[in-house]
DNA sequence: AATCATGTTCAGGATTTCCGAACATAGCAC
DNA sequence: GTGCTATGTTCGGAAATCCTGAACATGATT
């Protein structure tokens, strides 16, 4: 997958991973104001080995919006994404949003655990 | 002003301000996403009795702008609003965030400051 | 009563967000 | 190899949001 085309398809489309110099307060913020992302932000850090494909998530939307979703915390600096195979392996950049925004990510992860707890409380009743 | 009509003009559209246990992470997180919000919000950190009205802020945007912008906050419980004459007077809801979301309004705060910063910086060269 | 100062609301265009449908690629069965 | 499946991405259009100038509303001041 990843869309390659043509010559360069050995190469060619980069994920884009914004440096940390470069993140953004605003955009982070903006990231992370939305539950379903927050969901992925603390089951994330749920997450021993911090790796895991986009499907492990069951998350309530669907496939587009949740590759809108993966695609949105990655630009804004918040995860890296890396193929492998036919998967996309997310891990949190935690040291990275640590060093630019201490605590942040701690407050993001405690809510997106509120988010899920209140997805499993009220979905099956 | 405040646009009250008719007969219950004396005690109609009070100013909604969600209670403490009301806060919503998202929503405050996305009040505070934005470069003008956070500037608001470190001006009005920065001051020692902690109410200002609208129009001493200086914003580099439209008035109409402006309000969206308070109110935004407003809504989301990141500032109070009070009226006094024609003027509407604003102060950060500073223990209610930080009994809430401990941290969050601090990071803000220093963001806010960088933002006023580049302005001042990059617009009178 | 007229005017000013301070903010709000409205209508519109420009920008995001969501979804289903179609697409692209890797890996496997045969 | 040829299909088939698993995993994600992109596209197009509907619904919701953001920004602005213009018109409005009300308290204060002349």
């Amino acid at each position: 997958m990843r869309y390659h085309r043509g010559v360069a398809s050995r190469t060619a489309t980069e994920l884009v991973h914004p440096d940390r110099k470069e993140l953004r307060f605003t955009e982070v913020m903006a990231a992370l104001s939305d539950p379903v992302r927050l969901a992925i932000v603390a089951r994330l850090a749920a997450e021993p080995d911090g790796e895991l494909a986009c499907t492990t998530f069951a998350l309530p939307v669907s496939k587009s919006t949740q590759s809108g979703h993966f695609k949105a915390l990655r630009e804004s600096g918040v995860i890296h994404q890396r193929d492998e195979g036919t998967r996309r392996l997310n891990r949190l950049r935690r040291d990275d949003l640590d060093a630019r925004f201490p605590g942040l990510l701690d407050l993001a992860i405690v809510q997106g655990r509120n988010v899920i707890d209140g997805w499993s409380t009220r979905k099956r009743p």
